[in-house]
DNA sequence: TGTGTATGCTGGTATAGACAACTATATACC
DNA sequence: GGTATATAGTTGTCTATACCAGCATACACA
């Protein structure tokens, strides 16, 4: 069952194989799973390493605990994992939509103050600034102007940006850690409706994300105008 | 330090204190915390310990890890926690306005099949709706109906929904789980425009969220129609 | 008929120890 | 001066065990 040479985890192994299981539908929503002891005896593992894997599914919402009566399978959700940090490209792809681009820009230009601001650096300093707007199926669906400090990354060039960027950003040894994101409703602009193909004064979705390391350090500022009547954003969010 | 014979759990008392000690700067953003090998003569607690109270403050975002190195403070947030499941009443004393509402109308009616089908129930069963106008600083900032399956709490008054919706559910046994919000813009039609005191066709930010017990269950559909020059839509999110 | 109560299941908390993998620093050597 | 190498410190993974608290069921008793 599990490979205990191998260099992953036991508690992953173990994660993937419930994983596995659920999406099989050897266990049904509603449904217990095997308790705690019984999954020691099944994984020969420990009772810790078995929690260990149970907690992870718990924290994803693919299991939740009853005390005293059980561990359960959680409800399907309506899509494939609403939440966590993706890309246009992910985001589109798991819409069943063809992702593409139209680079209008790529420059190196002084940060100036409300940009230095969010980014945390000096309002001297430099950032790359790049501007394209983004198709899916080959119609535009957003306006997008990305903000990436220039001390971070000197070497970056457009492919980079172009392919995958959060590949490119980890490939250099940063962990991407979480986002902020700021959601607001607008009335296209001229320059905004004339990219998007779309009427003067048509409803907008805009998007302002701030992408922080995990150790704390801002590494882009996205703002993108999405169209409203083909875009609608999805979020999961839990209770505290 | 720690009180042993509280029936607060240990990892619990660890958890709160670290946070204070972020709270009183006692750490600074940046450095590392003391080892988990060096907390664990200071509270007297095993190693596991320790780590169960740290892993939740990194899974909060407070602190980060780094393998061979240590664990340390995460930077400050731009907000007292973005993420969470607030209500309308949280989220306007978060962002420093007086929360108030307006009744429109208080009703039971058969939910029909689109509704029934998000709310996961029978076409022909009933359901509450219940439509209200929300200020802030007593100003409209959003119109919101919200739906609830009438099986499910058969004794919800005007009232209770009012008050504190939330409390009510958690005090009938249910526990809050997760949520999943569509967010989207449009224009305001007439019937809004006039509610929220707007010109024609302004923009609109439109906000949809089913909410779900622990165990799977929906229990309410609310859909909310903000004014876009008022209100943004903050939320924080992670990679996984 | 009902009502405790005992029992055996569940997850929740906590201990003490072990070794692995990774990082930084100091030391010895060429 | 530069380069291996040892070493000590860090988090990561895992074991084996123990007791607590919530829940369901069966059974004895009134």
């Amino acid at each position: 069952m599990l490979n205990k040479q191998s260099p992953l985890p036991m508690y992953y192994q173990i994660e993937e194989d419930i994983k596995k299981r659920i999406a099989k539908q050897e266990f049904l929503p509603g449904e217990s799973i095997p308790s705690e002891r019984a999954l020691t005896e099944m994984y020969d593992v420990s009772r810790m390493t078995v929690r260990q894997a149970v907690n992870n599914l718990v924290q994803e919402g693919l299991l939740y605990r009853e005390k005293g009566k059980g561990t359960f399978i959680a409800e399907a959700k309506m899509e494939q994992s609403l939440s966590g940090l993706t890309s246009f490209t992910e985001d589109m792809k798991r819409r069943g939509l063809k992702p593409g681009n139209k680079l209008l820009s790529f420059e190196v230009k002084e940060a100036g103050s409300p940009l230095a601001k969010k980014l945390g650096m000096e309002a001297d300093e430099r950032v790359y600034e790049v501007r394209r707007v983004r198709l899916a199926d080959d119609v535009p669906m957003a306006l997008e102007t990305t903000y990436i400090p220039y001390g971070l990354m000197p070497e970056l060039t457009a492919e980079h940006i172009q392919q995958s960027f959060y590949a490119y950003v980890e490939s250099l040894g940063f962990t991407i850690g979480r986002a902020e994101q700021a959601i607001e409703a607008a009335l296209a602009e001229a320059y905004q409706a004339e990219a998007l193909e779309i009427p003067l004064h048509a409803a907008l979705l805009g998007i302002e994300r701030l992408t922080f390391t995990t150790d704390g350090r801002p590494f882009e500022l996205v703002q993108s105008a999405y169209r409203a009547d083909r875009y609608k954003f999805l979020a999961e969010i839990h209770r505290n």
